[in-house]
DNA sequence: TTGATTAATGCAACTGAATTGCATTTTTAG
DNA sequence: CTAAAAATGCAATTCAGTTGCATTAATCAA
């Protein structure tokens, strides 16, 4: 459409990072993928559903984003390894951008209100980090890649078991 | 039915562990409930799907028992902390009988080829338990009960990083 | 015992996340 | 610029799990 220009170098998107993720891990720069990658970098803390996703994306910008697209799309990227992907208790699969370090991340699922806690201080970091440093190198060792660990406790919470908040509650906030 | 005899302890089934078990959860001694979590006591080393569950059971005697009414019992006996339930790779909920002992059951998850398999020498086993151990103890204190524990490391297997096994082979055997 | 109370069962119909098929469009390589 | 390959978008489908509701079986109290 417009005619022969020099490259402009808008204010916000240069010659991405993203772009340059996605070549290098074999997919196309398409502007869905741009996007979807682009979000998920800029948002590393946690971990969205395909509905958070589609949604989140959707304020963003204006169009809506194709909800089969969108899944093939972050199926693509997880089969490459730039997303980590793991199964809430709720059974929905849950999307993150692959973090840089290798941490474990210790979360508490109850069996009865499957509210997903984290759990910071209620273990020694130093020896589950160790023991975490171990396994990886064990298996990048073994041309394994792209890891990262979850360690979780499952169980019945202090509520549940005492018979407190019966019944309801059952959905906590973004789990993991 | 019968009339009136002495309890004849017949060769099987004296007045069950499992039947008191039951009880003591505040569940009703049903043909089903009997059925289910007997069977799942004696085979404690992996976990099951509710589909799995049905095969094996109607193996095992004559009717084939509900599709819902299984659904519903392995909900009850999750509620009340006598199965362990977990959610695997592709979704499906896997039960188990609660384990005795707290122990951590490393495994790995792949990404692409959604293979689920454990970690043994992998990892030192000491480390682990040690940080096991403390959150368990913390998380006890607060109240939770019938805690078990989950190591996971996700990530690109070997296989799936090199190339290997291009496409094809998508199931484990029985996960986790 | 018996009867009332409550939990568990068994259908059929329904969700909701994720997948598949296929025709069309966009990227990319030559 | 064009052919080949990858990505898109829509409709239709799958599959694990739920819900509603009438029926049956356990349990508790009298």
């Amino acid at each position: 459409m417009a005619s022969v220009q020099p490259p402009v170098t808008p204010v916000l998107e240069g010659d991405n990072p993203i772009d340059a993720l996605l070549s290098a891990h074999g997919l196309r720069r398409t502007a869905a993928a741009r996007r979807v990658l682009g979000w998920l970098l800029a948002h590393p803390e946690t971990s969205y559903t395909h509905a958070q996703l589609q949604e989140s994306l959707a304020g963003d910008h204006a169009e809506p984003l194709d909800r089969v697209t969108l899944y093939r799309l972050i199926d693509r990227l997880t089969q490459v390894g730039l997303l980590l992907c793991r199964v809430d208790s709720q059974r929905v699969r849950r999307y993150q951008a692959m973090p840089a370090s290798v941490h474990a991340t210790p979360h508490f699922e109850c069996q009865t209100c499957h509210r997903d806690s984290p759990l910071a201080g209620a273990l020694h970091a130093v020896d589950l980090e160790k023991a975490a440093q171990t396994a990886i190198e064990s298996l990048r060792a073994l041309g394994y890649t792209d890891m990262h660990l979850d360690f979780a406790v499952r169980g019945v919470c202090a509520d549940c078991a005492t018979g407190t908040a019966p019944g309801g509650m059952v959905n906590a906030g973004p789990a993991a």
